[in-house]
DNA sequence: AAAATATTTGCAACTTAGTTGCAAATTTGG
DNA sequence: CCAAATTTGCAACTAAGTTGCAAATATTTT
């Protein structure tokens, strides 16, 4: 049983040129079914019984990163948070929101923030993020 | 002698009520002279001679976060990055831009990105920060 | 479908960033 | 100066992430 989430998965890598690992498979689909940003460990829970290595899950993680796959939110906490690149575009991610009070992020996937693209004092921008601080709708 | 620095950080703890303490006097000094978020390392390393321990520069950064006297900036490296809020309004601070190449931050103190105020889908929003990756000036 | 090659994996050991408890030192207010 | 409140340093600890290396797995070649 070869489910749609597992063929998409090695399509990923494949057009990734990545070998196609068990490990590497089981990483993206718990990164597909995620809707918010994901910690080494949030992952290493959701794959439970499939269990990897951390040392996996980081190499994965950044093998991820550097083709562009994955991308890493920035959220108040202290651990590395990756998502996938998929719904943004290429200079820019969706904004991220963090609550004070409950302490939870949220992907603001419907928001888009206007773009500073191009130069500012010589700086070449590429690529923006932009996090949020409030309180989450649980919590207001 | 008592610089302009030093009144300065001696009243700007006063009139956060905190007990001004050598320790924090230096913090602050250190922070009022950077022109980027600084680490906990990079702070220590600021104060040479007048050495304090980390533990204490951790627990004065906890205090200064609490009466707003400083944020923490979302910077790619690992440790938390702290800067004054004094040039950032209520509700915003200046974005900061990464190079992709050197890795070097930068604060863009005289870019404004709009605003994103009040609520989205039920998320009241008290603060934003934007980051942006690129090339910086020196290694475009 | 083997064999040869290239890459990834798990383990154990390590580093780096940050935290905690507690007694001693310092600050503040009277 | 005294008493109360708060901060400090130390040592020990946790949490997040990294490294080297031999064994395992994936891809390419024959
Ligand atoms: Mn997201
Ligand atoms: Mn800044
Ligand atoms: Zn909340
Ligand atoms: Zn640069």
């Amino acid at each position: 049983m070869r489910s749609d989430l597992d063929l998409k998965a090695r399509q990923t890598l494949k057009s990734a040129k990545l070998y196609c690992t068990a490990g590497r498979v089981a990483v993206l689909k718990a990164l597909f079914k995620a809707d918010k940003p994901l910690t080494q460990e949030e992952i290493t829970g959701q794959l439970g019984q499939n269990h990897f290595d951390k040392v996996t899950i980081y190499r994965t993680l950044e093998s991820l990163l550097k083709v562009g796959v994955v991308h890493q939110a920035f959220v108040k906490n202290r651990a590395r948070h990756f998502e996938l690149s998929h719904n943004c575009s290429e200079t820019q991610c969706h904004p991220h929101f963090t609550c004070t009070s409950c302490g939870k992020t949220h992907c603001l996937t419907d928001m888009r923030m206007p773009k500073a693209q191009g130069r500012h004092r010589g700086f070449i921008i590429h690529r923006q993020q932009t996090r949020f601080e409030g309180l989450c709708p649980a919590c207001a």
